[in-house]
DNA sequence: CGGCATCCGAATGGATACTG
DNA sequence: CAGTATCCATTCGGATGCCG
């Protein structure tokens, strides 16, 4: 048992009914992740944040907004002008975890170019199967 | 421009066609980072990854396991023995992806406190929306 | 601008049964 | 044991339209 996510706390997110794994889960959601990231540089306004994680829509960013400000990791701060103004911003909660998604990605970035090539030799053998690629 | 996910090579998680965008997907997935989890002590046949990962099905286990080998972060090993065995190990690729992942979970257990509160908190502010909680 | 409600197709994911 | 195949319910998620 050398190294892991094992706890003596009591809590494991292995576990269906902790805490932990639920927000695990709103943490590194499809969206979740992308969210928490687009914020670590500063507060966003809401179409900000979309324009950041390309690809969302409103309504998935509402929901990702709001699970992450239910679970106390992104603050909600609005303005009642007009037009309405609404800020997200990590909270000291939510701050340390999205760094760890940045330190993830950054992760990723440095094994993408191993990972690309490895979906390339798969293809590769895929397409003559009779020849390994193993030489 | 302080610290974030920018990259100088034109790659960007945030660009919905970049391979480190799917691949942060896999890894993130409802199950890609339990199982990547399960996995940073040492290989691990098919049960008993399902084990570890509590919940899952075996068609999701499989899915799961069968996209991370493809992008290169699992291998598989099998031993067309009968009964038939098959280990589950984190490539050289994998590994310090695996890590980012545990270091998340980490940071969530330790922020996990504070969480709980705030969703405590929180609800209790929508039972009595007369009084707030800021006192 | 910053949402929420509705609709609807697509994808996810569980249960079960079956194979080597 | 280690899966795959089929079926089916649930959820995801995009498009559109409306509201403050």
């Amino acid at each position: 048992m050398s190294r892991g996510t094992e706890r003596v706390d009591g809590m494991s997110v292995f576990d269906p009914d902790c805490t932990s794994r639920e927000v695990l889960e709103h943490a590194t959601g499809r969206w979740g992740a992308l969210t928490l990231a687009a914020l670590v540089n500063g507060p966003l306004r809401f179409a900000e944040v979309g324009r950041a994680v390309s690809g969302v829509s409103d309504r998935m960013l509402s929901q990702t907004l709001q699970r992450l400000e239910a679970d106390g990791l992104v603050s909600r701060t609005q303005q009642s002008t007009i037009p309405p103004r609404v800020d997200y911003d990590l909270t000291d909660l939510g701050r340390p975890i999205a760094e760890r998604i940045c330190d993830l990605i950054e992760t990723i970035y440095e094994q993408l170019p191993g990972i690309v090539t490895h979906q390339r030799a798969l293809r590769a053998a895929e397409a003559s199967p009779a020849r390994d690629t193993s030489d």
